[in-house]
DNA sequence: CGTTCATTTGAGCCGACTCAAAATGGGTGG
DNA sequence: CCACCCATTTTGAGTCGGCTCAAATGAACG
């Protein structure tokens, strides 16, 4: 599997169906039953595709179906009122999108490609007919959403307690843990979103993100060029990070 | 209303039926038909108590049922291996409890009453049954999630790009919005919680908090006797939050 | 090879933290 | 009712981490 891509050579734009899909263990139809994936696979639009800097959802539009990133990664954000980002994570594949959308039926996020990406699609009211007759897509639904909310939390929590090197070593650990489930190097990885973007979604600048780096580089524990990473020392990040919150 | 009190006197100890719940515009039955409320009410155990620190939910124990607080307030949070308390929010009325549980089936939180507290409990294997039947239900949990995941993460934003007093005063406004919508004045209220709880969820100090809490007294704007509160001038606040996403 | 953007590095400053002590308030028992 | 005790909250002084402003370096693309 390449090294040096996140994401984008899943070989997933070529319209595989779920059943062969690489993500389904990640994604919707990884907990559901043979003939419940077959019910929900018929229902999905597959092989959509979107170009880097390109919207998958806008923040105040309907919310009118589900999105799941196949390939490629994206950007979750909303603009403040200066007119600024704040970075609210990065989406990988297998990853859906616009959850919080389930609040009032409009999206709260924009979400953005941050390279070449394809996702599927599946309309709301198609979700809401498989809903009717699928007892695991219920429960997988509610799994997902309390998914989404636990790691919001978690997010939260982190914000509140570590400092500026914990904030990045625990978004490369993360990041790292995330690209290994897919398939990819947890060791060996390409960066698809800027310093700024790492800077703003953890509540510090892009000054303190790339002197983190460079401190990390500096003891040996990673290898930085540019966006290309080397995770050389995963226990040092990990001790780094402290403060986990148990359960 | 009683203004000095969080939640007390809603005269929800009374085992009120759903239907004639004060709280019902906000609880699970708020969208759904008249007919879907009842029998959603009929699977409901209501008025169940707990003693100030008594725990409503501890994170890891199986999730067997949805509980919605009815009187008095809580305070979620874990524990961190250094054994502090990583405080993830505060529970009012009318709000669910442990939702991130639906991610694996397990609470991730504690929750813990700050005050004598009343709560309504609905057994999961009755949630699901419910769930089959009424597509109001399924909505309504969706809606439900959805909400919390939002919440969580314009929190998390707060916590990214907010300074100390930014933060008190978005705390501040924020309760008092959730006790206006309540029945509860939104210019005096009474903490349930200590200033080392808010510190704890603000991600500052607690003479961070407290020195805040005296700012905004000095400048008028707050009358505070210890966990008592007037809210003299909202807009003052109101202004101070700033950076408020969109969407 | 030059332009442009992203990233790194440096110097100085400010806000929040730490440590420490005083004050306030609530509750208890005499 | 008052005196006392305890926990909580407030206030003060000094330090340090991360921010701001600014410049240099490096990478990507035509």
């Amino acid at each position: 599997m390449n090294s040096r891509s996140e994401g984008i050579e899943t070989g997933a734009r070529a319209c595989v169906p779920c059943c062969n899909c690489a993500l389904k263990p990640l994604c919707l139809p990884g907990h559901l039953s043979a003939q419940e994936a077959r019910a929900l696979e018929s229902a999905v639009e597959r092989g959509r595709e979107l170009a880097p800097g390109g919207a998958l959802v806008r923040a105040g539009a309907s919310m009118d179906a589900l999105l799941v990133v196949r390939s490629g990664s994206a950007k979750r954000f909303t603009l403040t009122l200066e007119g600024t980002e704040q970075v609210h994570g990065f989406v990988l594949p297998g990853e859906a999108v616009g959850l919080e959308g389930f609040a009032t039926g409009r999206y709260g996020c924009e979400v953005s490609a941050l390279e070449p990406l394809s996702y599927c699609r599946l309309p709301m009211r198609k979700l809401e007919q498989l809903l009717e007759r699928l007892p695991g897509l219920r429960r997988e639904m509610l799994r997902l959403l309390g998914q989404a909310l636990d790691e919001a939390l978690r997010l939260r929590g982190e914000l509140a307690e570590a400092d500026a090197r914990g904030r990045v070593a625990r978004f490369l650990a993360d990041l790292s843990a995330r690209l290994a489930r897919r398939g990819f190097s947890p060791h060996e990885f390409r960066l698809s979103m800027s310093r700024a973007d790492i800077a703003r979604h953890l509540g510090l600048t892009l000054e303190t993100v790339s002197r983190a780096f460079g401190t990390f580089k500096r003891e040996g524990w990673l290898r930085v060029r540019a966006r290309d990473i080397s995770v050389l020392r995963p226990e040092a990040l990990a001790a780094l990070i402290g403060a986990r919150s148990c359960g």
